[in-house]
DNA sequence: AGCTCATGGCGAG
DNA sequence: TCGCCCTGAGCTG
């Protein structure tokens, strides 16, 4: 259940454990055996995320498009693989190592055109050098929506979940029912700019974590303690706890089917 | 053991 | 905007 930097740990561990070696690819569930045969025996070149979406290349004009939504999930192991258990949508081998794809909303082998066409769709990752921030200033600016739901949209900012989104508004000071068009340059500056730091983090250190050393209350225990999502964060999924700024409550609200959460006093307007 | 919810996205309507 | 996809963790009992 990943947001943006996962899935970049994630393309960089496959091209650690696979890149420039033969790898074998099967559906042990059976449901991607024709996607499978299509890169079976082929040599991982490369992989990438762009935003939550994987790409990996292969000596042949052909690419994996892994999704993995909600549910998806990827195990790597260093011996044989074992005997599957349960559904695997995917196992790549190699001589050495093992990786399988479980639960992915998304698993398909694409061609060069189709992996264009893909790319083009997603919106610039804050993760990536070659982002092209100007791309989401120019839907920010104009767009009546919600700015909580436009940080949620792919094609406007790529990689960021229900997390990033929370707390990237919450350190904004922004209310994340304003409008797009609302929101000013510079505040689209200090968020995106803040979008950079914050997932780039996450891509180091594998996990999520925003709250500033002067706010947080257990920056000088030794042994962070850290919250279900495995980080240390302001608003998300802190709903009725108090905020660590002003010390009123954390609010939770629906939008557009997701939980958002948020600090009504630090984020007024 | 069973229930609910979750760091997403898609397609129907 | 809703239901579905289809998995696991964290609860409850």
């Amino acid at each position: 259940m990943p947001e943006g930097h996962v899935v970049h740990r994630q393309a960089k561990k496959i091209v650690r454990t696979f890149g420039g070696q033969v790898v074998s690819a099967s559906s042990p569930q059976g449901r991607f055996d024709t996607g499978a045969r299509l890169i079976d025996g082929a040599t991982l070149t490369g992989g990438e995320a762009f935003g939550k979406h994987l790409l990996v290349s292969f000596d042949t004009e052909r690419f994996l498009h892994v999704h993995l939504g909600l549910y998806g999930k990827w195990t790597f192991g260093k011996e044989v693989a074992p005997e599957p258990k349960g559904l695997i949508r995917l196992r790549l081998e190699s001589q050495t190592a093992f990786a399988d794809l479980r639960g992915p909303t998304r698993c398909e082998v694409i061609t060069t055109a189709e992996r264009a066409a893909l790319v083009a769709r997603i919106g610039p990752d804050p993760i990536r050098k070659d982002a092209d921030p100007e791309r989401a200033w120019a839907r920010v600016k104009r767009s009546r929506s919600a700015i909580g739901a436009l940080l949620m949209n792919q094609e406007v900012f790529a990689g960021v979940g229900n997390i990033y989104r929370a707390e990237a508004l919450y350190r904004a000071g922004i209310d994340p029912y304003r409008c797009g068009r609302d929101v000013d340059r510079a505040e689209f500056d200090v968020m995106w700019d803040d979008l950079v730091e914050l997932m780039r983090d996450g891509v180091r250190v594998g996990r999520i974590d925003t709250v500033r050393d002067e706010h947080s209350p257990t920056a000088m225990k030794r042994g962070k303690r850290h919250d279900r999502h495995g980080g240390e964060v302001y608003v998300y999924r802190r709903a009725g706890q108090y905020c660590y700024v002003c010390g009123d409550e954390v609010a939770c609200s629906d939008m557009m089917g997701r939980n958002l959460f948020w600090c009504p006093t630090c984020q007024a307007h």
